[in-house]
DNA sequence: TCGTTGTTGTGAAATGATTCACATATCTTC
DNA sequence: GAAGATATGTGAATCATTTCACAACAACGA
């Protein structure tokens, strides 16, 4: 059961299949056989590409490379996605560190901590002061953070992103915080979705037994 | 855009916030606030309640002890849920070593790797060899593991995890990985969800202009 | 050239999820 | 102990998503 995924997920599911196949050699590709890579109906993947203009031919199905394009506009991937990392404790170094960013055209651009034991400015990737957020996120025209900051902190920092020009973070404290207007939040709540697989292994398949 | 959440995502999150009211001193809730605290409408939350029988009394709202006695029982917390990390790099010794999980009623029993420079079974939270790992999952009755294992292993383990009795994975490696018919595999794809983030944010709120 | 085949693009139909709305039950007050 | 106020529980209505079904068209083979 592989988690129903929005619309946007998908454009990038299709994105990463594709490369897949391209890299396979193929050229062009039909629905069906996106549908079938991502468990999805033909119909559904025809619905999406038309929703947002990204025509194939028919009986000859669409171009890989001219899909990938257009797809790579769509999502921003066509230039790099800066980001910042606010809490470098364990997993917020783990993710500074982490390579597969770079292959999706991700660069982490600073992280920024409290702890004048972790600040770190000259290091190659950079750990700066917290308090130096508001004006470097504005200076490099960054937009997106992840926030890996001890739940209790969780919060109060995120007053701060709120205050700067970030306009998406991705949280990691198992805490539902709450973004505003002009704030997307995503949460990561590793705990829940452990909580969620118990659930449904508890429940294979089949919804609870109702009893009318 | 607090990204939606399925019913069994739900039910932990009114778990969550029943808790938080009864640390506030609160004895029974009503619909109302729960879909306030969550940002549900109250009928929602009335609707999934009564879908499992978890019933409250009219004009007075539901007791909040009844009610989460009700649901750790649903969601198998009424018992500590075990698991095991295969893969034990920077993601997978982040976890380990992560208090956040004994909060939640969560244990991690062991670790599982294949680097016999991580292996370390006599640690107070042990490292096993991957090829230990059946008998052990057997022996402990253990139905989930988390897999933080490199992109390329992925695949291979997966068939490990599949040929032994764990029923549910979570899987931090980026490729979408398809459990069969009696094993759940429920992926956490950061950069997805990074990607993600810039999608939404790019059409804030609004949906790409169709063009008639 | 012309039929045959196979695939797109998309309205219409089906399914699924959420909200509405109200009858029904319980408390509170007089 | 009756009247009023308030919340539940749920069938019906609405809204969203997905699938169906097929006309339109491009490629291919004869
Ligand atoms: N470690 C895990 O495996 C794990 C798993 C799931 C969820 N989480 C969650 O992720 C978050 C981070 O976890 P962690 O294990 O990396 O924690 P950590 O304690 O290792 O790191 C937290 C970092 O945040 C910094 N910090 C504290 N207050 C701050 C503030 N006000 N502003 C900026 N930085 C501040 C600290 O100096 C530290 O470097 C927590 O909310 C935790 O619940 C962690
Ligand atoms: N580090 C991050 O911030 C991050 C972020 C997102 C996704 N991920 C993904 O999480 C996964 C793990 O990342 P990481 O950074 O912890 O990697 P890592 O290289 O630090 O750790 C991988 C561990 O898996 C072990 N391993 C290798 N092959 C194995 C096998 N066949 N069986 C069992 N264990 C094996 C290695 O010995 C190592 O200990 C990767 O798929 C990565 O793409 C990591």
């Amino acid at each position: 059961m592989p988690m129903k995924l929005d619309i946007a997920q998908r454009l990038s599911q299709y994105r990463s299949v594709l490369y897949k196949l391209k890299a396979l050699g193929f050229v062009r590709v039909f629905s069906d056989n996106l549908g079938d890579a991502l468990e999805l109906s033909p119909a559904l993947v025809r619905k999406d590409f038309s929703l947002f203009h990204l025509t194939g031919n028919k009986r000859v199905g669409y171009q890989i490379d001219d899909l990938l394009a257009k797809l790579n506009r769509l999502l921003g991937k066509d230039k790099t996605q800066k980001i910042v990392i606010v809490g470098c404790g364990k997993i917020g170094q783990a993710l500074m560190s982490y390579s597969g960013f770079a292959r999706e055209g991700i660069q982490v651009v600073a992280g920024f901590d409290t702890n004048p034991a972790v600040i770190n400015p000259h290091a190659p990737l950079p750990i700066l002061d917290l308090k130096e957020f508001g004006p470097f996120i504005k200076r490099e025209g960054i937009r997106i953070a992840i926030m890996a900051v001890p739940d209790n902190a969780a919060a109060q920092v995120l007053d701060v992103l709120r205050g700067s020009e970030i306009r998406g973070v991705l949280n990691f404290a198992p805490v539902p915080l709450r973004g505003g207007d002009h704030c997307i939040i995503r949460n990561i709540n590793i705990g829940l979705e452990i909580e969620n697989l118990f659930y449904h292994v508890k429940f294979s398949g089949k919804l609870g037994g109702r009893t009318p």
